[in-house]
DNA sequence: TGGTAACTGAAAGTGATTTTCACTTGGGTC
DNA sequence: GACCCAAGTGAAAATCACTTTCAGTTACCA
């Protein structure tokens, strides 16, 4: 028997999910599977239409809340691209930040704890004492460099 | 005369527009000015009746597409919040970042060509090369801090 | 094996945003 | 100052992005 790549994680999140007193079901495993095959920020739609593609009658409200679900328990992270935040992708529960490729939009994280790193001075500057952030980078990745795109 | 901020700011930012070939109308100028009022992030639909105050007939298309065209020439700015970007704030054109307090939702900008200042070894861990970013940050502003909330 | 609370899909409801179109108006021209 | 017309406008309708509701189904514990 071969394990994917896929199959390892989809295996450790459902292991996460049942921990949490989640149940694993067919439409959540279609959701997980379609997002950790993604390589991009995929939109609900896009989610709904891929799962559809293991489980044919997902529907698009389970996508949503499954979304959701996977949103609090940090398996699932919410995009911002092109003036809005509609599209996800799969996450590590913690503290990271995402780097997307403006080319193929390949989305990667990084762990974060370390990047700010604030300007000095910012909190004489504004006033505020930071509490919490939230970092997008944007970039061009590897195999898109390397194809000199 | 008396000249407040408000109105000097506004004075700029109608220069500014029409510099760039954009008429200034009644009812753009009754968006300008609920944006440069606001001191905290507004939705569409609260600049929409603030906008009303002083442009009785303004309508909802319009403040749309206002926000738009101001976003385009960079002198409103999308915030992110509660999982959202349907939010507004007055900007300065280039480079910058915005801090929300937690507690009253006052935005301000700070320069941040200086910022990041990112993980040393970024493109080496993940493989791209930064083009850009987005961060937003969250805080508790002075007079909340006095207050003591 | 049940039993049951968690989960599901369809349909209807809500709210945000865009499109369309006939009408109005800012601002340059004479 | 009157005229012109492309840019801008508001209302209504259409579309899109969710959320709620509800009757039926199912994972999983005892």
């Amino acid at each position: 028997m071969i394990f994917t790549w896929v199959a390892i994680v989809l295996q450790a999140w459902e292991g996460k999910l049942r921990g949490l007193g989640y149940r694993v079901t067919a439409p959540r495993r279609a959701v997980l599977r379609a997002l950790a095959r993604a390589h991009r920020p995929l939109s609900v739609a896009e989610l709904h239409k891929r799962g559809r593609a293991q489980y044919a009658c997902l529907g698009l409200v389970t996508v949503y809340r499954t979304l959701q679900m996977l949103e609090r328990v940090g398996l699932a992270r919410r995009i911002h691209a092109g003036g809005a935040c509609r599209s996800f992708v799969a996450s590590t529960p913690g503290h990271s930040h995402t780097i997307t490729c403006e080319h193929c939009e390949k989305t990667a994280e990084f762990d974060g704890d370390d990047v700010c790193l604030l300007p000095a001075g910012l909190e004489e500057r504004t006033g505020y004492r930071v509490s919490g952030h939230w970092l997008q980078l944007v970039g061009v990745c590897r195999s898109c460099r390397a194809s000199g795109d």
